[in-house]
DNA sequence: CGGGATCCATACTGATACTG
DNA sequence: CAGTATCAGTATGGATCCCG
């Protein structure tokens, strides 16, 4: 009931501003929580891969969603992009260290949902 | 890194269909990391809070939305509605147990976040 | 093989009005 | 106070075609 002498996980956020409107860490969350955003920092956590192997490997995905979430993720230099010029031409990916210390936060995340997600699923209607 | 039980996170996330298109735990993901899902459960995961009150921590966020979210988020199990039928009347919002277990696995999440989100968007240009 | 360009569908937002 | 309903405009996501 006592808020005042406690340093809280909200007051925290409100302080560091991820509840403010105009944070810059607004738009991270954005990326990061984007619908394929996680699935590709996901997938990346374990190892390298190709254009078409993410392709493959996140189902669902369509390749302008792939561009655009990598792009994203590059440009937030979380992702690594390793153009080799070749023929054919050959891109792979990888997880920079910034990435890989936020997949580290993700992945349990991602177990947590994997391993609840039949009871949210199966509730009663509403 | 060179931990040998982290070798299968990756192959745990398709075992369980995370990466799958048709599994459940997509839906799920969807709702627990959409745009305002994220800083719902975050806002809840202190204190039990009204309508009015989410509608100016959650800053930014349009009634429809919040409605919306939280009618989701209470769908999946996650929200607890508390309406007391009084004049003025008062609906509180609070996290399930469910919630409450899901927001220890996000809230570390937004805390890394908004420890990096300066070196993110403050990346120098190319 | 890697991806840009285009077009269409859906999601989101904002404003306003109305209800219990 | 706590919503629901509706309209209209914008932003975002997705499918398809196409090119180096």
């Amino acid at each position: 009931m006592t808020v005042s002498n406690e340093v809280s996980v909200l007051d925290r956020l409100l302080t560091d501003g991820v509840l403010s409107a105009a944070c810059p860490s607004r738009v991270v969350l954005d990326h990061v929580t984007s619908k394929w955003g996680v699935l590709v920092l996901a997938s990346l956590s374990e190892r390298t891969m190709r254009w078409g192997e993410l392709r493959r490997t996140v189902e669902g995905i369509s390749e302008k969603m792939l561009a655009q979430t990598l792009r994203t993720l590059e440009a937030d230099g979380l992702v690594h992009r390793d153009v080799t010029a070749s023929i054919p031409p050959r891109v792979d990916y990888s997880l920079t260290p910034l990435g890989t210390d936020l997949a580290a936060h993700l992945l349990p995340l991602l177990g947590w949902v994997a391993d609840h997600a039949d009871e949210i699923v199966a509730r009663p209607a509403r």
